[in-house]
RNA sequence: GGCCCCGUCGUCCAGCGGCCUAGGACGCCGGCCUUUCAAGCCGGUAACGCGGGUUCGAAUCCCGUCGGGGCUACCA
């Protein structure tokens, strides 16, 4: 049988890191299987759901590159894959359950449940719910439901029992359902809960695979009680490792970006992104951390998935940044950072200044970790009037052998005949030796002078990009200035 | 509290009874290169939570213990 796995995100917040290592992992084994990877939105909350949540998840896995090949957007043989659309299906099968006695209805209020669980826990008991509507005879319940009288469904957990299933990570899990309370199907207000939608889901959608956080592992015996009870095939769980932050605790808002958003929109290329989170509870192989995608689809196995939290480090994901930016082809590059170049200036770049940033790409690829220090490294060159960093001036400008090496690279680079970084170069040099300056005196003054800070990308190619006039200018305002 | 999961360098991962004097990556430290900053290269730092077993032999298997985490809703 063909693999068909899923990722269900409920649209009530921007998509998580940890969502979209779900979503990674279970695309990386639908591709790696030749399987079916199905996007369902799980939106049965309808107060917290948000259409532009809902837009957020499928931008964010666009961005990741992971394609889904039914779901939301695509279609497919299961109508919208949206839960709001399938009402109709839940009450059908809850009707079902209700029919074959598998779950009764319940007629405590919640102000009743709540003050018997804390009783219950005050005396050291389970604190779920005790099940004496179980014993409630069917035709009288219906009776009362029927009067309008206020009822949730509830699933007759079989009791005694336990559920046994075999994890793909995990292997043997066991639960004794006596720990397990006869959970709410169907809320009074007639909307599924998130077990019985989702497991009706997964059947009818034949999910053949369902790997998804390991904070549902407790939850797994209640949908394989729900499937078995409306008759369905069980699938296979693999319940993946959670997502800390770096203070070990669960990755929540406090540890910063935990929205994929930011990373996006943070300078990260989506490759980085999509190769360091494979790294999260798996790996390629024991020596190697970067790989492409279709080496992680040809290697990407659920049984290999380690079963230990991992914590997210932003350290290296950056530092994989800096290894996939530097790895990009230089047009690309520049395509690349020119949002965030022109988002940063405020506007459009001319077809002059694309150019510019063209030849200056290169240049500074590979010192950047994140796009969005581009705009920084850049913007001396589109600048008319050039602002220096202080510290910088300080350092170099107010120094005794500086007005020198100005005025002697300004005379030479005058004259000079062709303006490219070699001839340049010999020039620059040849000042030092003339002076009898090393190349850190002589050198970091034109540098501070033509791109306002002591840390540029190398300089005669600069200059070079910068031209003759800018250049020649930019040298004789900072002599004018000390 | 109960149930469940997990426990190898600070972090991510390799290891699945002898190849381990525990390997790779990030980070950190030092050096080289060098026009600044990066990058690159070289070297270093650093871990099997603890205690019992099983075995000729354990990071690897078992038990206990401690520690971390998840769940325990008419939220998903």
């Amino acid at each position: 049988m063909s693999v068909r796995v899923r990722i269900a995100p409920s649209p009530t917040g921007f998509l998580h890191v940890g969502n979209a290592r779900a979503a990674l992992f279970n695309w990386l084994y639908a591709r790696h299987t030749g399987g079916t990877f199905i996007l369902r939105i799980d939106d049965t909350d309808v107060a917290r759901s948000d259409p532009e949540y809902e837009d957020d998840v499928l931008a964010g896995l666009v961005w990741m590159g992971l394609d889904w090949d039914e779901g939301v957007g695509v279609g497919g043989p299961h109508g919208t894959y949206r839960q709001s659309d399938r009402l109709d299906r839940y009450a059908e099968v809850a009707g079902q359950l209700l029919a074959a006695g598998s779950a009764y209805h319940c007629f405590c209020t919640p102000a009743e449940l709540d003050e018997r669980r804390k009783e219950a826990q005050a005396q050291g008991r389970p604190p779920g719910y005790d099940g004496r509507c179980r014993i409630l005879d069917p035709a009288e319940s219906a009776r009362r439901k029927g009067q309008g009288e206020a009822a949730v469904l509830r699933l007759g957990v079989p009791r005694p029992g336990v559920t046994i299933f075999e994890d793909v990570i995990r292997d043997e899990v066991r639960f004794d359902h006596q720990a397990i309370d006869d959970f709410v199907l169907v809320r009074s207000d007639g909307s599924p809960t998130y077990h019985l939608a989702s497991t009706v889901d997964d059947v009818d959608y034949e999910i053949t695979h369902v790997a998804r956080g390991e904070d549902l592992l407790s939850s797994t015996p209640k949908h394989i009680l729900i499937t078995l009870a409306m008759g369905g095939t069980v699938p296979t769980y693999a319940h993946l490792p959670l997502l800390f932050g770096p203070d070990g605790k669960k990755l929540s808002k406090r540890h910063g970006d935990v929205s994929l958003k930011a990373y996006r929109e943070g300078g990260y290329l989506p490759e980085a992104m999509f190769n360091y989170m494979c790294l999260l509870g798996w790996s390629y192989e024991a020596e190697t951390t970067v790989f492409t995608r279709a080496e992680a689809i040809e290697r990407f196995d659920l049984a290999a998935v380690s079963k230990n939290a991992a914590v997210f480090d932003p350290e290296k994901l950056e530092w994989m940044n800096g290894v996939y930016i530097r790895d990009l082809d230089p047009v690309d590059f520049i395509d690349r950072a020119i949002p965030f170049v022109e988002e940063d200036l405020g506007r459009e770049l001319s077809g002059a200044e694309r150019e510019q940033l063209g030849a200056l790409g290169p240049l500074v690829q590979e010192r950047v970790k994140l796009l969005t220090e581009v705009p920084d490294m850049m913007s001396f060159v589109l600048t008319t009037s050039l602002s220096y960093d202080e510290k910088s001036w300080r350092k170099v400008m107010e120094t005794e052998t500086t007005p020198a090496a100005l005025d002697a690279a300004i005379d030479r680079l005058t004259v000079v005949g062709e303006w490219t970084a070699v001839v340049i170069e010999t020039e620059l040099r040849a000042m030092l030796d003339e002076l009898e300056l090393n190349a850190r005196q002589g050198l970091q003054p034109v540098r501070v002078a033509t791109t306002g800070s002591t840390v540029s990308p190398p300089l005669f190619e600069t200059l070079e990009v910068l031209g003759r006039d800018m250049t020649l200018d930019r040298l004789r305002s900072a002599r004018a200035k000390l």
